[in-house]
DNA sequence: TATTGGCACTCAGAGCGTTCGAGTGCTAAA
DNA sequence: TTTAGCACTCGAACGCTCTGAGTGCCAATA
């Protein structure tokens, strides 16, 4: 194994290179860490730290600078929590309060994730799949089209405009309405097509077929949504950090702009250790995303995990103060959502 | 007044640089137009241009680049529109079939500019003063709360949650509803406040301080709404134009994160000819795009203007073709809201 | 055996001078 | 008014050297 030394020589060589964006030679590093051993002891360590691949030096007379698998190993067994400073958490008291509905509550929370943290933040809204439905509404909305919405229990309301191909009857549509409420409240999402099956059919002929329209509409709304919605924030820190992304940040921002790749990205992130999960740079395993990172936690609503939210940066980034603050944002959202 | 060889040598000048991102000389000039004129006598054109601070040296030795103000003059007087290719209109044609609500529509707009241009697109959502009301529901969405939606009779959907702070009495919430509908429908956003006053009085007292309480939402959402809302696609392709930002692109990328900013843009902007207005560099007098320019249209409902959409990118951009794009995805937007 | 000082070696990057050539303004002639 | 000619300018590209941080290896040391 790597004796102890060489890992105490690892964390300096990820901190120093983070901070100095400099590749990071055994002088400097004797000089700024008091390891209590001479620069060849420290050149005697790196060596076995490179055969390991943890480290790697971009040409022959350059310092080092720490592999994906360097960060990796920094990340699972090398960096300390940071805890957040005084102003960080009044940041977030601050953000949190006064905010009422969900958009206007995860808006302020993706806000919140990329000043405290000046990287990309994203915020999944809540998966519908384990909720359950609370309410649905059917309402004219002209001549010919109904709006359909869907409220579940964990506050995220979602609409649709269903075109019905003739002239409305407000007469079946509250009746159809009433019949779908005592369907289907309380309701979880999976289990809404089984209970709606049937009520097309207490209609009368003339009117079943609508009825079946609309409920098809409705299952669709359910089942559709289980892709879902993600928000973002703070796209120009990215540009800021331009020069930590070798060739250019356009790959980053449009991985980030769709949508998909992000909800793949992030669904696939299990919770590791402290609840946060990291990947660095090729773990990744997306085009586009090799020389970011990303962090991300789960929020919870009802003591369960409901969505995920964390942030996209350069693999050079500060993995210990990223990582609290996620795990604090995230915490906050658990606790905003518990009111 | 400026000859008018002059204006065809600026013309020549700005189409180039557009083309090949370099400075443009007289020599490279006369080989790739025919003016029939020497180099020098282009010269001497150039000399004019440049006293007229229509054209500038970046550096002695160097060819022109167009000013800001070279570039007014040419999308004021000298590029002729150019139409959209078939491949573009088919692209258009695809991208506006089989969407049914607006911001499925929008969504669809934003991206299809983006696409079209190359640039970012922004497409504003459609403005209330001038809508007027369709419908108002209010639907119980937890023990003490009532989420309210607002119909506007340009297809725009709003919905906001209200706290009670009492259990609710589905009997009064239903009652309200009626009232109201009966109250505002087809009223226009403007006439809101003047037709809902009274209603909470013809409550008996136990319940007209709710009502209160909902009306003044109300109004508060109808009036809240005036501060509108913009989406954005294709971030990605500034930085694909990095270097036609000096500087970074980070200041860019700042700005159109501000909703707040672009709206206040947007809306500075009045159509010009064509019905497309142009802002170029400094024009925008807005910190961040002064190397950027702007190019907007609006989109009607009804016959009239409901809101703008458009794109930014550098002022070195294609004005002919993205003026084009913009026209047409702005008449094509009209004519699917029509629909 | 682990550590250390010493040493020769490497190589990116900074600094500097040269050359190259596209582009200019001016002038005098057509 | 246009043109050819010409001297001039100056950024960019190139090549050169120098510098110094950093390296690996080795023999001596604790």
């Amino acid at each position: 194994m790597i004796p102890d030394r060489s890992l105490e020589v690892l964390r300096a060589i990820v901190q120093d290179y983070i901070a100095s964006k400099e590749p990071v030679g055994s002088k400097s590093l004797v000089e700024r860490h008091s390891f209590g051993v001479s620069a060849a002891t420290i050149r005697n360590d790196m060596a076995l730290l490179e055969e390991e691949e943890l480290i790697h030096a971009p040409h022959t007379s350059a310092g080092r600078v720490p592999t994906d698998k360097g960060y990796r190993l920094f990340v699972d067994r090398l960096s300390e929590v940071k805890p957040l400073n005084s102003a960080e958490r009044q940041a977030i008291e601050n953000f949190m309060i006064g905010s009422a509905d969900l958009d206007e509550t995860l808006g302020r929370t993706v806000r919140l994730l990329s000043q405290l943290t000046n990287q990309v933040a994203i915020v999944q809204y809540p998966t519908l799949g384990k909720a359950s439905i609370r309410h649905v509404e059917l309402i004219p909305a002209s001549d010919t089209r109904v709006l359909m919405v869907l409220i579940t229990d964990n506050g995220r309301i979602q609409q649709h405009v269903i075109e019905l191909g003739e002239p409305l009857d407000e007469i079946f549509i509250s009746e159809l309405r009433a019949k779908l409420n005592t369907a289907i409240s309380g309701a979880s999402l999976t289990e809404v097509g089984a209970k709606v099956k049937g009520i097309s059919a207490t209609f009368k002929p003339a009117k079943s077929k609508l009825a079946e329209i609309l409920i098809a509409n409705l299952l669709e709304q359910v089942d559709a949504n289980r892709q879902e919605k993600i928000i973002l924030a703070g796209a120009s820190n990215l540009a800021r950090r331009e020069e930590d992304f070798p060739g250019s940040i356009s790959p980053v921002l449009e991985a980030i702009e769709e949508q998909v790749v992000l909800l793949k990205l992030i669904s696939e992130m299990q919770a590791e250790q402290h609840g946060v999960s990291v990947r660095i740079g090729r773990e990744n395993a997306f085009e586009g995303l090799t020389n970011a990172s990303v962090v991300v936690s789960g929020y919870e609503n009802q003591g369960s995990e409901i969505a995920k939210l964390g942030v996209i940066g350069p693999t050079r980034m500060d993995y210990a103060s990223n990582i609290s603050a996620v795990k604090a944002v995230a915490r906050y959202l658990t606790k905003t959502l518990g009111n």
